[in-house]
DNA sequence: TGTACATCAGTGAACGCGCGTTCACTGATGTAC
DNA sequence: TGTACATCAGTGAACGCGCGTTCACTGATGTAC
């Protein structure tokens, strides 16, 4: 007795792919790493918890798909304010929005960076991850940071920048703060790199 | 029949707290934060896998002991040149050996900074890593990096260095280098901090 | 236009595994008197 | 010096759980002719 408002459950779901990506990102966030199994996924899309198997493979497969697309929302956040008149505003945004995708999705950044639970042989991940660390590239072609005559200045510009951010968003994700310490933005900590300075923003004095 | 060369084990371990926590340091080291339980860390010291209970209550109590134990090992490292005549030998040391710590035991690395593996309620938790931080403190407190003017100038620095060490040191363990990276030293991406920088000391070019 | 058949997508039961915890227990130790 | 007893430390079997994978299967789709 099936009326026409409820139409039966089709045998093949159409684009499971997707929905069982997606469901991936709704687990991490609403419950965390661990709970991010083959069975939850499959039964979070309301499908047998063997369906994955013919599009991903293995459980390692599907979280390597997942960590592609927190890749690529990883740039989106980067790029939040890339239509911006000011290069400097441009860049902070950059900055914060690597910060804010970590503490907006703290379990997916940490899939994203486990190469034991995803595999960065697959193109489709290392793809995406160099998007998003083309935009850190971008910003870091601007410092002029190091100033040593060294060769290699790009690279050590790059690995500089990529540390700072990426030290600061795992701290901040997980839990660290030094002992007394208030919450800082991260262009805050970084206020010599002159353009990247947001100075007088919080409390100045004078 | 025992003979002598070979007494009967006794019933009572006589340190078995320790030799627990050592037993874990070496499962973390040789395969993992994945294979660290309750039972293999039992078998390893060839004890039942319910007498753990008795010294931490839990499996969570006795990741913590390891990752405390780990914080002090850690400040250690940091520690290895202390004796040194040239403060800023000291004080790259210290950078260094934050990087090679994560370096030799990666996944204890990961286990201390994972607050849902073990409990920062812990004081000898606690205390380890304020310790180990401590070291970080003093370094950062003779930068001057923030000229800003800003208050809170002594926790900029601090967490900037903290960033970008840990940063660095989290990259390198997940094996995360740019595309087409070479390893750095992590001194050689902090040029611009005068007493930090080791001008020359690879591929110097005039 | 129809039919046969290969292929694809999803099912559901069963498998073996390792896990942390509980439980009643026993061996060893320490302490009060 | 001895004895009773409480406490501590470790045992080993059993529990239930969730996991990824395997397997034989069935429903649906597409394609060749």
């Amino acid at each position: 007795m099936q009326d026409e408002t409820t139409p039966p459950k089709p045998y093949h779901h159409g684009s499971l792919k997707e929905a069982l990506v997606a469901a991936g990102m709704e687990i991490l966030d609403a419950r965390g790493l661990e709970a991010l199994s083959l069975r939850a996924i499959a039964a979070h899309v309301g499908v047998s918890h063997t369906a994955p198997k013919n599009h991903f493979g293995s459980l390692k497969g599907l979280l390597t798909a997942i960590a592609a697309n927190g890749f690529h929302r990883h740039r989106t956040y980067m790029l939040a304010d890339a239509n911006s008149d000011d290069p400097k505003q441009r860049q902070r945004a950059a900055m914060q929005g690597y910060v804010r995708f970590a503490a907006d999705h703290p379990h997916l950044f940490r899939l994203m960076f486990s190469p034991a639970l995803c595999s960065f042989d697959d193109p489709a991940l290392t793809n995406a991850a160099r998007a998003s660390y083309g935009v850190l590239q971008d910003i870091a072609a601007g410092l002029d940071w190091d100033k040593s005559g060294l060769p290699d200045g790009a690279r050590r510009a790059e690995m500089m920048l990529w540390s700072m951010v990426h030290g600061f968003a795992t701290l901040q994700v997980a839990g660290m703060t030094p002992p007394d310490g208030a919450m800082l933005d991260i262009t805050d900590i970084m206020p010599n790199f002159g353009f990247l300075a947001q100075n007088g923003t919080q409390n100045p004095h004078g």
